[in-house]
RNA sequence: UGGGCCAUCGCCAAACGGUAAGGCAACGGACUCUGACUCCGUCAUCUCAAGGUUCGAAUCCUUGUGGCCCAGCCA
């Protein structure tokens, strides 16, 4: 192949990378003039916590922006005192700074727009296109009419201008009570579209805000404030999930009528649902309250601050959120791809260590009593940029009971009576005899090394089929493993009939009797190691100590090999 | 049965009237000091269905079918 050749190759690969249809939408309007340029926020509710399905959206907009060299607002959309509280900005702000979606100076919230929602309030009124309802709210829902019927008019809807301005007024200064009045626009009580029969555009709320205090006791409604809070801030796309399709006439009228002149526009697109997870508040605060997880950062859950917990890294969520790819299509992403994505993450960043998770000793009778060498070992075989450590290596070690059978199977390559294995790193070992306890469980395997093979000499002579990992009895680290499954039984659905999480019984594991290698003394929290053979894991955040170390399963690594079930250990 | 949106492999998802990309998963095989990784191969004669337009349709038009969203003084 020439050179040529290669390059066209290259053209084309380049062509077949396709644009997701809000990216085309972006070009559009940049090519037509709508916009030149191009400017996205995220814009959360400070009501809980962000997970999985938040990420999509946050690296969504703030790639967007970079992608068009423009600009990307962090806002909190906090119209809503009931609701919102000052905990949720601070861990949400964490969140996404994990999350690496930079923000810079433009940290924003909707509340601080307040004088000029009520401004543009007024300026509609004064247009004639809004008014001040007194409906109660039963009375509201029963003019609205229903789906297939039309609305009718409130009562109220002809009130001069006048005495709208005085009553809105009085709405500002506390002179109703809640419930009682509220602003609503002036649109059609028989269009198709429930959201233009005559929306509420504010309410009255005698409650503290989280931020302005007790400055204001009435507040905007989402469908008013949400565009005036993108024109101010010169939002050129406001994205949003799909519900708010419907919404988006009414966006449209607050931006026109209200004069802006470079109005933004609205784009939505699917949200991210997983497989198998739970996301509804309600039920993991169950989770939490009945003590099934150990808090909103559990690592069983896909909240960002559990993923955190749980290993995850940034990159390997915006690869993971990039690979589902953004369309209008409600779809349900496989968490296996979750799960690629991590160990891709870490596969060449991690050093690969070696940890016996369920013990059982070795001995090496034909090793020296009291004799210790040093072993060099490479971090990482596939990414020599990691470096060397040194393995502590004697005559009495620890396997894993998994890698022992008294009477293997076929096509078992690990330890058995009269087989030789490999000890990664180290040397081949024959099996010699073990013993047993008085229940029958394999307390001690005896084996004899051969000098010759020890790695690193080049030894060709024989080849052994299996390589098992190990851990040097006397100087290995205690520690806590923690194996994680599915919060959610996959065998049924989510939720059962009483609206509880059907709780899969294994989602976790806890080995109390684990050895690590040496070298991972004094890690701490976000360290992350593969421990080979059986996954990545990285220290607990919350409950790892220096002298009691706990880890975390990240993931498994993947295996074509299946222990057979029932078979003698 | 009002309005809006969606439908392409088990799961995501391209294709924009020119003859069904890619990834994940799965399954073979090679390699292997991780039963991992890597590599090679297999995996939609067909795009929800039925008609129609066209030399040519996943793309356009009909008519159906299925799914999601909307009747908060939530966002």
């Amino acid at each position: 192949m020439s050179e040529t050749d290669n390059i066209d190759q290259e053209v084309k690969k380049e062509e077949v990378i396709s644009r997701n249809f809000i990216e085309q939408a972006i070009d559009k309007d940049l090519a037509e003039g709508v916009y030149d340029h191009v400017h996205t926020r995220f814009p959360p509710e400070p009501n809980g916590y962000l997970h999985i399905g938040h990420a999509k959206s946050i690296l969504l907009n703030y790639g967007l922006a970079q992608e068009y060299h423009g600009q990307f607002n962090m806002r909190f959309d906090d119209t809503n005192p009931t609701k919102e509280k000052t905990e949720f900005v601070d861990s949400i702000k964490k969140d996404i700074q994990w999350l690496g979606a930079d923000w810079e100076d433009r940290l924003f919230f909707a509340s601080n727009y307040f004088e000029q929602m009520y401004e543009g309030a007024v300026k509609l009124i004064s247009k004639g296109k809004a008014y001040v309802c007194d409906l109660s709210a039963d009375e509201i829902r029963e003019y609205r009419g229903t789906l297939t019927e039309p609305g009718k008019n409130s009562p109220y809807r002809d009130r001069s201008i006048e005495e709208n301005l005085e009553l809105f007024d009085n709405m500002k200064h506390g002179v109703y009570e809640d419930g009682t009045k509220v602003l609503r626009a002036k649109i059609d009580m028989a269009s198709p579209n429930i959201n233009m029969r005559d929306p509420i555009l504010y309410r009255v709320a005698h409650m503290t805000h989280h931020n302005t205090g007790d400055t204001w006791c009435i507040y905007p409604m989402y469908d008013y404030a949400h565009p005036v809070e993108d024109a101010i801030e010169g939002i050129t796309h406001s994205i949003c999930t799909l519900e708010f399709e419907d919404h988006r006439p009414l966006y449209d009228w607050v931006v026109r009528e209200l004069e802006y002149p470079h109005p933004p526009r609205q784009i939505e697109f699917a949200k991210m649902y997983l497989t198998h997870v739970v996301t509804g508040k309600r039920y993991i605060k169950k989770l939490v309250e009945t003590g099934v997880v150990d808090g909103w950062d559990d690592p069983r859950l896909v909240s960002i601050a559990a993923l955190r917990r749980r290993g995850f890294t940034p990159e390997s969520i915006k690869m993971f959120v990039d690979m589902c790819g953004i369309s209008k299509s409600n779809s349900s992403s496989d968490y296996a791809m979750l799960e690629y994505c991590i160990r891709e993450d870490l596969k060449l960043k991690k050093s690969r260590v070696m940890a016996v998770l369920d013990p059982i000793k070795l001995i090496i009778d034909n090793y020296p009593e009291g004799q210790v060498e040093y072993l060099e070992v490479p971090n990482n075989m596939e990414n020599e940029a990691l470096g060397m450590r040194q393995v502590p290596f004697g005559r009495e070690l620890y396997i894993d009971r998994e890698d022992f059978m008294e009477e293997p199977p076929k096509k078992y390559f690990r330890l058995f009576p009269g087989n030789e294995v490999r000890l990664m790193h180290a040397y081949f070992v024959t099996c010699n005899s073990f013993e047993k306890d008085e229940t029958g469980r394999i307390t001690q395997i005896h084996c004899t090394y051969d000098p010759k093979t020890k790695c690193g000499t080049g030894f060709a002579e024989r080849k052994v089929k299996g390589t098992i990992h190990w851990v040097p009895a006397e100087q290995a680290i205690k520690a806590q493993i923690r194996l994680y499954e599915n919060i959610v039984d996959e065998t049924k659905e989510v939720y059962d009939e009483e609206g509880n999480v059907n709780v899969n019984p294994n989602s976790l594991v806890t080995l109390t009797d684990c050895y690590v290698e040496p070298i991972l003394n004094g890690a701490t929290a976000p360290d992350s190691f593969q421990f080979v053979r059986q996954g990545y894991f990285c220290v607990d955040s919350k409950d790892s100590t220096p002298d009691s170390l706990v880890f975390n399963r990240i993931v498994s690594l993947k295996s074509s090999y299946v222990l057979p079930k029932n078979s003698k250990k």
